[in-house]
DNA sequence: AACATCCTTATCCCATGTTT
DNA sequence: AAACATGGGATAAGGATGTT
């Protein structure tokens, strides 16, 4: 997608700027280091997707036209060797197309995509596994896979040839002087500062460019302005009655559309800002919202009927039926919420009158609410209330806001004063709650966007529990959230994992059934995909079955909090003994030790195949049946080796006191010249950071290159 | 038919949140 | 701080259902 990559970089650089302006107040050290900070950000992104941003790495595939690749003799490449592919914009421009063939081989041919995946995986695995590689392509084999790495590989070394091996061409480490550092350390903690609100700006410009570009594709301007150019100014308002009048209407129809547009994409994208943070808090209220919706599916399901006519009937059986329409876990819970307030009516010493099954307003009763609310209760019996609250609960058996609750319990008894005085506080929750309800964020709308699997309110429980496990419990900067696509990787995870194993343990019971034919000898169930079933779809996945109450003693163990003082450990154990059981821990989970939970299929059937960088001068048979003793000297070479080194320790001491001098004074000058360089380096530096516009300088210009080069 | 296992219900305790 | 409501979790009892 060449068009969005543009689009993204052009809104980047808006947001640079942005930030940048935004940043008056902090000194001016910053402005250098915001662009190629996120120039950065933007090449660590684009060589983990797989596409090589071409600009940045001319050095490491050089156009070596006249040298041809060292194994051509072997594969015979005839005429195209790969530096055609990159290192010349035109041409990959002209080749961006992902069907197109960029490179070619006798061999095989290569697309762009398929590149991007080569190089996708070759980050993600590394050149000594083609096999991975080659299974990350998909589209091609070890083979060429290999043909690919051993020309690139070539390429690379014809172009770093003169210089010797890559140590001596990598750039040399600098000592920076003290000032930098501390002036690095204040321009770090100012852009972790500054981050969040880069991304926030970023995302304004980038929403304003997609605005600006709607409009532009909507409303069709440019034949607007032709039409009416002589009022010249681009008003849309009903002033286009020139000769064309379908022109208008197509305006008229454009911005109509575009309004309409508009308007969708601004709710969506509250709903985004809204849901960008989940805090538990958020969770749980999602979670109600789909418990909700679950709830009232099945009661639309089910219990009509049995609503419509069981109103007018006593409570008792009312209640009854909203029981047997529910799910398990809401009628447990809709349950104990009975049973404990009769609990606590009998505590109190009154009636047990269950009015409504809806959560009632939490908090302290005021006094004269509550002495009316008992003798209301009293007084008036079941009938009308219980009609009323009854349809109440059938409707919205769940959390309703306090406000319309209190209209609902005082509306009876008529008290304004209570009730207004009752509007005033909303909780976090409930305000969390009509926030979502107001920006449309409902139970269909989390079943779209793929969140409505788990529960989310346990995943938030979950979630402050691993934070409280991860960090030292003093620090409580930041509360912990999870993002909307997280949850929805996770959601994906689980579905795909879970139809994997249904598909195994499918296909393994009617193979089974297969064998075992029709015949009356075996019991049980031929034709259920039972528990065995599903254990051995494990199985062959390589899953361990890890129960919860392994995992958690796991987890206890791990973070050395024994079992009968954990819950009070989790406050007060000492932070560097945490600070020591996560690094220890996050390291290599015992469930990354064991190696056999995790492998792809590919992992757990081939052999690896291996494949040596070139610079080891290892041949290709070689590689793949290795020899490994032969390119390391040989035992009695080593001795000799050895030997001499001896020797030479021991003549050294009878080395002449003015050679020992010149090598001396050769290191001083040796490091006389590195302290050259590094201060050099370092003005450069500081020039580069102190820059005060940051329009002209390297880092716009190379991402206006980058733009240019890919779209 | 005996037994295991899972599910449901009842009951209690405690933590947490909310309002006065 | 106190009152009040809810939910989570634990436990026991008992029923339903599958397995041997």
């Amino acid at each position: 997608m060449p068009r969005s990559d543009s689009e993204d970089d052009e809104v980047h650089q808006e947001a640079n700027k942005l930030a940048v302006h935004g940043l008056t107040d902090a000194p001016d050290i910053y402005i250098g280091y915001l662009p190629s900070f996120r120039a950065h950000l933007r090449d660590t992104r684009a060589h983990l997707a797989g596409s090589i941003p071409f600009y940045d790495t001319p050095h490491l595939i050089p156009s070596t036209k006249s040298t041809p690749p060292p194994h051509t003799d072997q594969d015979d490449v005839p005429s195209s060797p790969p530096q055609q592919v990159e290192h010349s914009p035109e041409l990959s421009l002209l080749t961006r197309e992902s069907k197109s063939t960029i490179w070619s081989s006798s061999l095989s041919s290569w697309s762009q995509t398929e590149v991007d995946a080569f190089f996708h995986a070759l980050s993600v695995y590394s050149r000594w596994r083609p096999d991975l590689i080659a299974e990350a392509v998909e589209t091609k084999g070890e083979v060429e896979i290999v043909e690919f790495l051993i020309t690139l590989d070539s390429c690379a070394r014809s172009g770093a040839t003169g210089t010797g091996d890559v140590m001596s061409t990598a750039p040399a480490a600098i000592e920076v002087s003290d000032e930098w550092v501390v002036a690095e350390e204040a321009m770090a903690a100012a852009l972790a500062v500054e981050e969040t609100h880069g991304e926030l700006q970023e995302l304004e410009a980038l929403r304003r460019k997609r605005v600006r570009d709607a409009k532009a594709d909507m409303i069709p301007r440019g034949k607007r302005r032709r039409v009416t150019a002589e009022v010249g100014e681009d008003e849309d308002s009903e002033r286009d009655d020139v000769e064309d009048e379908s022109m208008s209407v197509e305006v008229v129809k454009g911005k109509a559309r575009f309004d309409k547009w508009h308007a969708r994409k601004i709710a969506a994208w509250e709903r985004d800002d809204l849901l960008g943070k989940l805090e538990d808090v958020h969770l749980q209220v999602l979670d109600v919202i789909l418990r909700e919706d679950e709830e009232a599916q099945k009661g639309k399901d089910l219990s009509r009927e049995g609503s419509a006519d069981v109103i007018s009937q006593d409570l008792h059986t009312n209640l009854k039926v909203d029981m047997t329409a529910l799910t398990p876990t809401s009628r447990r819970r809709l349950a104990k919420r009975l049973y404990m307030r009769r609990k606590r009516a009998q505590l109190r010493g009154e009636d047990v009158v269950p009015v409504t099954l809806a959560r009632m307003k939490p908090g302290r009763k005021r006094k004269e609410t509550v002495a009316r609310t008992v003798e209301e209760t009293d007084n008036e019996g079941v009938l009308p209330s219980g009609q009323d609250i009854g349809n109440q609960a059938t409707m919205t058996p769940d959390l309703t806001e306090p406000d319309s609750e209190a209209d609902n319990d005082d509306g009876n008894t008529g008290k304004a004063a209570t009730k207004h005085i009752n509007v005033g506080g909303k909780t976090r929750y409930q305000k969390v709650k009509s926030d979502f309800e107001n920006a449309g964020i409902n139970a269909s709308y989390l079943g779209e966007h793929g969140m409505d699997l788990f529960h989310l309110g346990r995943l938030g429980k979950l979630m402050g529990m691993y934070k409280s496990l991860e960090q030292p419990p003093e620090d409580d900067v930041g509360t912990t959230f999870i993002s909307p696509e997280l949850i929805r990787y996770l959601q994906a995870l689980v579905v795909a994992f879970t139809s994997d194993v249904i598909h195994r343990a499918t296909v393994w019971k009617e193979q089974a059934n297969e064998l075992k034919g029709q015949k009356k000898v075996w019991r049980g169930a031929l034709h259920q995909v039972n528990q065995p079933a599903v254990q051995h779809a494990l199985k062959t996945i390589g899953a361990r079955s890890l129960s919860q109450e392994e995992h958690f003693s796991k987890l206890l163990h791990q973070y050395e909090l024994s079992p009968d003082t954990q819950k009070r450990k989790q406050k007060s154990s000492p932070p560097a003994d945490v600070e020591d059981e996560r690094t220890s821990a996050t390291g290599h989970s015992p469930d990354a030790e064991n190696c056999d939970i995790a492998l792809s299929p590919h992992h757990a059937i081939y052999t690896p195949a291996l494949l040596t960088p070139a610079s080891f001068d290892i041949g290709a048979v070689d590689t793949f049946f290795p020899g490994y003793d032969r390119q390391f000297p040989s035992k009695a070479l080593i001795n000799e080796d050895s030997r001499d080194a001896v020797e030479a320790s021991l003549l050294s001491d009878e080395t002449d006191s003015e050679a020992l001098d010149a090598e001396l004074v050769e290191d001083e000058m040796l490091d006389q010249a590195d302290v050259e360089a590094g201060k050099k380096v370092e003005e450069q530096l500081w020039v580069e950071v102190e820059r005060e516009e940051p329009e002209g300088d390297d880092a716009s210009v190379t991402s206006e290159q980058y733009i240019s080069e890919c779209g």
